[in-house]
DNA sequence: ACATAATTGTACAACGATGAACAAAAAGCA
DNA sequence: TGCTTTTTGTTCATCGTTGTACAATTATGT
């Protein structure tokens, strides 16, 4: 009956709270699956940075580099420095806007769109193969939980500028 | 082997998977709240790699950096260059230890533990908001989801060395 | 006991990410 | 039109992270 009232005066550790265990474990989870799948790519040469611009283009094609850094969360002057990488290895084009000059819209190469298709399956593997013991339903519920923790971020942090 | 040739004839992309959809999801979470706990620290000249190590000292009394990265699943020489700032600002020790001269033993000091104590505190206000709406039991469920993937993840890498 | 291997922490160079300052171009407005 | 503001991308200095090579110490094996 009162079992919470017992171990209410030990709560006061946040490793004792369920909402912050359950954090810690989807924040570790992330960087575990990010690490190991850096190892995966490397032998094509990609990091997961890459990757993520790579298959953002491949969805999107002509999108800009401030559009870009948007979806990806990270700053423009980001971009600034990975896309030159990417376009000297051939793998993306830049090119200047008609209309707008100053913006340059993004596109794979067909080597580019090969190598993405290489990695996508690397991580496609490794994601299915992580959480292939999760059943579908339990996958949606997490996405859905997820979908609202970054509204709700989002929304927070859309007001500070 | 090759499971491709079936989703060859409709070209299943990758974000049509739902386990891919959910793993993005996650990550793009992580990353959020990694952004946003970053601003909500500033004013403690904390951020999230000092937070980490400074939590598991005031868990783990007495621990040495070898343990200490490893929890974080960092190098060591991530430690080897946070820890001597942690220690300038008089916020750790770094005592060696009698029997084994080659481990530094870590605690905190006073200040150290009030500090993180504040930090701690404003980490549980978010992540309690960020996931407030949802309900305990959906929070164990992923937390048991995210046990597994780190799991079958650690289990592979430590098949790697 | 002695030589070899494994461990613990450090030093250093390379790379990614960030934010501020900047130039060019476009948009808004009088 | 002419002026200011906003947008887009770049540059640069700074910081965190990584991997490798290294020194000191301990453990292991013969």
């Amino acid at each position: 009956m009162n079992k919470k009232q017992v171990t209410a005066e030990h709560r006061h550790f946040p490793w004792d709270h369920p909402r912050f265990r359950s954090w810690i474990a989807v924040a570790r989870a992330c960087q575990l699956m990010q690490q190991t799948l850096t190892r995966r790519l490397a032998h094509l040469d990609v990091k997961p940075p890459h990757l993520d611009i790579l298959i953002n283009l491949y969805r999107f094609d002509g999108i800009t580099q401030q559009e870009l850094a948007h979806k990806l969360l990270v700053g423009r002057s980001n971009m600034s420095m990975l896309l030159p990488q990417l376009e000297q290895r051939g793998l993306i084009e830049r090119r200047g806007d008609a209309r707008d000059k100053r913006v340059l819209r993004l596109s794979l190469t067909p080597a580019g769109r090969t190598l993405t298709e290489q990695a996508m399956e690397i991580q496609t593997a490794l994601i299915e193969n992580s959480l292939g013991g999760a059943p579908i339903e339990d996958c949606m519920k997490i996405a859905a939980s997820m979908e609202r923790i970054i509204a709700a971020l989002l929304k927070e942090e859309g007001e500070l500028p």
